[in-house]
DNA sequence: GACAACCTGACC
DNA sequence: GGTCAGGTTGTC
């Protein structure tokens, strides 16, 4: 059960006043999802909250007896009666939690495309057959064509599957779109394997870091040698995000 | 499509 | 001082 919820900072997409702590305490939670980027904690009494991380947001968990002095960018402390309790934590105050009812949840996370993992290749590459114009990268970081790519894995899917982040959506041939597919879930599959990407200041909720950056293949890897063909990886701008790729192994 | 906006910190 | 950053949304 929720004890205590305090408030630290609040940001433009989580006001977060004395409603949303008062309809949380006393609450007890039922479990916790992920659906593409979106967490969303379910609670027994009926109702979720959801909250997205964006960039820099992190959910860590700290003993009960850790109370005060919140750490400099700590925004809530949720204290439960157990014998942990949650930090929200967020630099850039980008994420949100959101307070609603089941039905207000499922509407809330109807648009979502397929969950990668959760879906076989050939759904996958199906869903990326598409007349638009559009460069394949921002079709990869679209949430409601598959959810949950960002912008490492967009670029190290591309890479593995030998296709320029900045080739048109609909000429991608029907084999690009399967090896495509593919990768995806292979690279995300790997970085999972390795407990994530922590290629910025990404923490799992332990405070522990990932291992996938020591794995990357182009992302953050702007001139230096591909690690195929030794040839400098380009970095340039393709869908509004900073891009990495080959362009000796891409095509 | 492109671009600004949200915000703070790291790096050149 | 300027640029960039695991994301998303709204406005030309």
């Amino acid at each position: 059960m929720i004890r205590e919820v305090l408030v630290f900072k609040t940001g433009r997409e989580t006001p977060v006043g004395k409603k949303f702590v008062q309809a949380l305490v006393g609450l007890r939670l039922k479990g916790v999802e992920r659906r593409a980027k979106v967490l969303v904690f379910r609670f027994k009494d009926g109702g979720a909250m959801l909250g997205h991380l964006k960039m820099t947001g992190k959910f860590i968990f700290v003993p009960a007896t850790h109370r005060e002095a919140p750490g400099k960018h700590d925004r809530i402390l949720f204290v439960f009666d157990t014998k942990t309790n949650v930090v929200w934590s967020d630099v850039r105050k980008f994420g949100y939690l959101k307070l609603m009812t089941d039905d207000e949840a499922l509407d809330a996370l109807a648009h979502y495309g397929p969950e990668p993992l959760e879906t076989k290749p050939a759904e996958l590459a199906e869903r990326l057959k598409r007349k638009s114009t559009r460069l394949i990268k921002a079709a990869l970081l679209d949430q409601t064509v598959i959810a949950g790519i960002g912008n490492i894995y967009a670029d190290e899917a591309l890479f593995r599957a030998g296709i320029r982040p900045t080739r048109r959506l609909d000429k991608l041939t029907d084999h690009e779109r399967l090896e495509l597919a593919k990768q995806i879930k292979k690279v995300l599959a790997e970085s999972l394997a390795q407990k994530g990407t922590s290629a910025v200041d990404y923490l799992d909720t332990s405070g522990s870091k990932g291992g996938f950056q020591n794995f990357l293949r182009v992302y953050g890897r702007g001139g230096q040698p591909c690690r195929a063909c030794k040839q400098p990886i380009k970095k340039i701008v393709a869908a509004q995000r900073g891009t990495h790729y080959c362009s000796v192994c891409q095509k």
